[in-house]
RNA sequence: GGCGCGGUGGCAGAAUGGCGAUGUAGAGGACUGCAAAUCCUCGAAUGCCGGUUCGAUUCCGGCCCGUGCCUCCA
């Protein structure tokens, strides 16, 4: 069991050894909520969902402290609130719900703790004072800055200096500011903006702050793993590290740094401009969320890729294949046995899904050319063990496949009843009639196996 | 302009200093009343130009193409 992961700080591949292996701490950046989440916060969702079952896999269920946060204060946030009318709380309260029930239906698991930004301003106030006192921050207009300068390792994460950062800004430099590439902690809030009394007067937080103040609640001062969309990176990681090590006195802040990479819709950059954005809340309404999890880790998840109707398709037709074959052998109860230790290595191996999907295929080959009982309930149990690791194929595949109400299973039921009969006295025009009827009326489609006739749902 | 990532069969997508997975699509066959599913067999790929090397898809340099970040977008 030797875990490698891909570190964005050293930029290569590191083994991986927790702080504390009773306890592996792990933080995902979460998301703004002030809108629906779209197919690439889903990828990150997911993509680290993953992480955290392989960590709890080899370190134990209950060595791995898995936090997600919900940021909801936020300049989105409130634009929204102006825009819809709607009270900020309503907002965040009503997204934050409908992201954690998309991201259950991508078999993304609830995080151990969900802190939100709103409930740890007093924690993040106290930050402040302490960088203030340090000497790593100051007060100006009503603000707060993070004095870049003050703190050399800047820009490690990134890679990248500050005059490159100053000769590249895109932004007006603030007058308040005593170097350009200072940062807020803390800015203003006007009396329609929500704010917070504070020794600077009222206001807000500044957006990379909320991460630090929460990590130190929950995770220490000093914890394992950080997660993320790449985008993150610059500027909100790199915030980050400074203010949490220069709070903590120059103690290290995060050992390993990891981000997913973007990806393209049917080619494009999903942007709003293009109205192209995928949200996850739209598929999950029409497509199974095992074929959408599916399709999002079928690509290694630091690659680049793109997303497409067809990519979804393909999903759902191995996913179908696959539970046709649990189906087929829905009479031998699976043997206890863990995943093929090839599936886990590909898993521990910087999360390579593709090898694992390859592995995955090999064991499926196994299941179906099975002969006797015995091996097909041990390779029964070796592919629902490596599906349960990497988050799918643990339905019932009745369940996946008759996706229909009850009302409508009774009656398409009623009608296999009768293709049988048909069949059973050779009169196949009568069966071939009711093939295309339940084809037609309720899109099932109908096979006949030797054990007996089965049906699906076709969506 | 600065920093970064990527270009592998029709498509998707791993790996690797010397046999280039897997899936899907395609061709042929078995099975089937017909289908579907499944099984067996097969063809098919490393952007371009140099360099290092016995040998490069892999390492180095240049070019082309795509894509991302550069103060609040995963």
């Amino acid at each position: 069991m030797t875990i490698h992961l891909y570190n964005t700080l050293t930029r290569q591949k590191e083994e991986f050894t927790p702080i504390d292996p009773k306890k592996v701490r792990i933080y995902i950046c979460g998301p703004t909520v002030w809108n629906y989440a779209h197919i690439g916060n889903g990828r990150a969702a997911v993509v680290f969902d993953l992480l955290v079952r392989v960590m709890r896999h080899a370190y134990g269920n209950n060595h791995v402290q898995y936090v997600r946060n919900i940021t909801d204060i936020d300049d989105k946030i409130i634009d929204a609130a102006r825009q819809s009318g709607e009270k900020i709380d309503v907002i965040t309260e009503k997204y934050a719900r409908i992201y954690n029930e998309d991201m259950a239906a991508l078999g993304a698991a609830a995080p151990d703790h969900q802190p939100r930004a709103t409930e740890y301003v007093p924690q993040m106030l106290k930050m402040i004072d302490k960088l203030i006192k340090a000497g790593h921050a100051y007060e100006a207009e009503g603000h707060v800055l993070f004095n870049v300068p003050s703190w050399p390792e800047y820009g490690k994460l990134s890679r990248r200096n500050r005059d490159d950062m100053i000769a590249g800004a895109r932004v007006e430099v603030a007058p308040y500011k005593k170097d350009p590439a200072d940062f807020v902690l803390w800015k203003p809030s006007t009396p329609d903006q929500p704010g917070w009394d504070s020794p600077y007067g009222r206001g807000r937080p500044g957006w990379h702050l909320e991460c630090s103040a929460m990590n130190e609640a929950l995770n220490g001062n000093h914890f394992d793993i950080h997660a993320g969309g790449e985008d993150l990176i610059f500027p909100h990681h790199e915030n980050e590290i400074a203010q949490s090590t220069c709070a903590h006195g120059g103690e290290k802040y995060v050992n390993y740094w990891m981000h997913n990479g973007y990806l393209m819709v049917e080619g494009q950059k999903m942007s709003k401009s293009l109205g192209n954005v995928v949200l996850v809340h739209d598929l999950v309404g029409r497509a199974h969320g095992e074929a959408i999890r599916l399709a999002l880790l079928s690509a290694h998840y630091r690659q680049p890729f793109d997303w497409t109707e067809d990519l979804l398709q393909q999903s759902k037709r191995t996913l179908d294949r696959y539970y046709g074959l649990l189906r087929d052998a829905g009479g031998v109860k699976a043997a206890a046995v863990g995943a093929a230790p090839s599936f886990i290595a590909a898993l521990e191996d910087d999360l390579n899904t593709p090898k694992a999907f390859a592995e995955l295929a090999v064991m499926a080959k196994d299941l179906s050319t099975a002969k006797t009982a015995e091996e097909k309930a041990r390779a029964r149990g070796i592919f629902l063990a490596a599906g349960k690791l990497i988050g799918l194929l643990q339905q019932d595949p009745e369940t996946w496949f008759k996706g229909a109400t009850d009302d409508e299973s009774a009656v398409i039921e009623k009608k296999i009843v009768e293709l049988q009969a048909a069949r059973g006295v050779k009169d196949y025009k009568k069966a071939d009639e009711i093939r295309d009827q339940l084809k037609q009326d309720y899109a099932v489609s109908v096979s006949v196996t030797a054990a007996g006739i089965t049906w699906r749902k076709e969506s």
